[in-house]
Order: structure tokens, then sequence, then C-alpha cells
DNA sequence: CTACAACGCTACTGCACGGTAGCGTAGCGT
DNA sequence: ACGCTACGCTACCGTGCAGTAGCGTTGTAG
């Protein structure tokens, strides 16, 4: 039923799945849906939680191959069904929906992070400088990654992603990716309020 | 009628606009919105129209100043409501409706643009040098602040999207943002079939 | 004063959906 | 043979929605 639920959420958009579908698809009785979740949303909900935890560790090799790696796996997961037509869906649930938001912030963690660390890593290092950026780094690498695939809808080729990351490894060698001083981290949210 | 359509796709998502609510809303009989638009689709892609238009002039300055200030108003758009709200749920229709698809192009276009043309003008100019992709810059640019504003849905402020804007702008000053050998543009599409 | 266009209002059809109730049945361990 | 659990099936209720029909009302131009 999750697997059918998933498809559905593919096709049709999760807005328009309707537990009848769900029992036709999975080849199911309407009743035994309902024997095993509450409402709809339930189970839409526990379809999402099957699509997080597909955790990737971190690849091997130096650190700077790792972090293309990371930028690569990152860009072929978002890149390609189903997370490309989820991924829009679930963004524009997660503004309405607590629920939503929550699983949203769960894979955004998940997929997130490891990058994160990489840079964070290759700081440690002393690969990068010291007082690199890390945050700001993660965002001039992933971002421009994601805005290609899934605000300009342009699939990216590896060579893109490398010009990237070369671009990103770069500029943070030319410690141009500098924390400011002490306080006021990357991107300070403007709490008002 | 148009208003009102906005408002409530903003309040419920675009999915949940029904045209009772759109009458009741705007204070107009439900008639009297089929007397104007043929179907609830045409009424919605009416409102949607009526949100893009909005064209910015490019502001005056120096080049470098130029990119920075479509920099902030890019991020000042979408990380404000309405848009904030509307941009993720018309990119999830995008990807399954084609009237959707044609509005959010024209978005894109219209938005993105002015940008694209500032940092061309700068490499005529001599600001940046020759052979500068300009396309690769404005994804560097947008991407980092797309990806904080609509993905992480994080608020930036005005220091972070400076410091992203310099450190483009220095990366393409030491030509590390250039096209490759003649052919293959940037982000090529990987088109199959 | 009249004719016409645009509007409001009520009521209606048809449909899809979420969720429930009741009943019968297959498998399985004891 | 018994009970338990899970399932299928059919039918049903209530709701909200798209879209339509008919009739009365108002404003306005000539």
């Amino acid at each position: 039923m999750i697997g059918a639920t998933i498809d559905l959420m593919v096709e049709r958009g999760m807005h328009a799945v309707s537990v009848d579908a769900i029992a036709e698809r999975s080849g199911v009785a309407k009743t035994t849906v309902y024997r095993h979740w509450p409402t709809r949303e339930a189970l839409i909900l526990a379809a999402w939680y099957t699509l997080v935890p597909e955790e990737t560790d971190a690849p091997t090799g130096d650190l700077e191959a790792r972090i293309l790696a990371l930028a690569l796996a990152f860009a072929r997961r978002i890149g390609a069904p189903p997370m490309s037509v989820l991924l829009p869906e679930l963004l524009a649930f997660a503004g309405r929906d607590a629920d939503m938001l929550a699983v949203y912030e769960e894979i955004l963690r998940v997929r997130g992070k490891p990058l994160t660390e990489a840079v964070a890593a290759a700081v440690v290092a002393g690969v990068l400088p010291a007082r690199t950026d890390v945050e700001l780094m993660a965002s001039l690498i992933l971002g421009p990654i994601a805005f290609q695939q899934l605000i300009v809808r342009n699939p990216v080729d590896p060579v893109f992603i490398g010009r990237v990351v070369s671009i990103a490894m770069e500029s943070a060698l030319q410690e141009i990716i500098q924390r400011p001083r002490p306080k006021s981290r990357t991107s300070q949210p403007i709490r008002r309020q």
C-alpha cells in the first residue's frame, strides 16, 4: 500500500491521492487500508517517511573527491524520479502543514549534512584554510545544482557539477569564503519579534 | 475575482481553490464567475498571468552594483509573500500541467534574464574577463540565494547576498569561471531521443 | 421610456471523495 | 473443533465540488 501511495503521489500529486485509488492500485480493499492507518494523511505521512532514510555513506578518497562525489549524488537524487517530482510537491506542502514540514526538514537534514561535514573535515585536515565558512561553502555547491535541477528544470551533467565544486574549492583556497568576525553566523535568519 | 483567487491560492494552495470560495471572497455570485471564465482552471491561469509581468527595470550604477541590486531584488521577491508561498506550488504543478509549465517558464524568463544580461554587459564592458561563462555566473549567484530561501527555507539577509555576489565576481575576475572550448554550453541538457 | 447587458440569487445535477458498518471467509496455531 | 486475526466485499452517509438553468434586478445608453 505504501508503494502504491508513492506511485500515485508521483503520478497525480500529493493532493490527488485518494484512498480508493490506493486500494485499487495495491489490490487491497479500502477497509484494509483503514485497518492500518487511521486517516488518509497518516498513510501519506508514513509513505513519506519510507522515502527519507536512504542514507548514503560518505565515499572514500581524498577530501575534494569526497565533496565532488557527494555533490554528484545529491544531483542524481534530486534530478531523477521519484524525488524530482516529489520534492517540489513536498516543498509546497511544507509551508502549510506542520507534519509535512517535519518530513521535509528531516530530508533536508539527512541530505545536507554529509556535504557540510565533508567540508568541515577538509577544514580540520588543513586542505581548506581555517575560518572557511562551511555553511556558505555548502550553499555555494548545492545552491547552483539545486537551482538548475529544481528551479530551472534543466538536467545538469557531471561536468557542470565538477565546475561548480572546483570553483567553490578554489575560492575557498584563496580565502574568499571566510567567516566574518566572531558572532553572527552565515545567513542569520531575520527573526522579527 | 482575480485578487480573491490569488489570496485563496496563498492561503489554501492552488489545488484547494474552489469557485464557490472565490465567489464568496470576492462578493460576487458564482454564476458571474462563470460568465467571465469558462472553467476553474482558466480562472486560475488568468490569475497567474497577472502575477508575471511586474518587470523590474535594471537599476543604475556601475555594473557590479547593478548585479548586486538585481540579486537583492530577486531575493526580496522570492523570499516574501505571495511569491514565497506560490512559487513552490507553481513549481509542483509545472511538472504535471502544460499550462502551468508555460506560466512558470515565463516567470523564470522574466526573472532570470535581467541578471544574465547584466553579467553579459559586464563582460562586454571589460569589467569581467572575456570568455566568462555568463550562464554559470548567474547560477552561482541566484543558486545559493534560491537554495537558502526556497529549499532551506531560511530567510537570508543582505549581507549573505553581498558575499555571494562578491565571491562570484572575484572568481570571475580570477578567470575561474570560463566557458570551455567551443561547443557544449553550460549545463547542457541531457536530451535523450 | 425602453432595450439591453451584466449581475445576484436559488436551486439543481452529477460526481468523487473520506470514512464507517456489517457480513462473510481464509489461514493458522492449539 | 475452536478462537483469533486479518482480509474482502458491498453498501452506505455526509460533504464538498464543478458546472448549469431559470428568474428577477439594476444600471445605463439612446
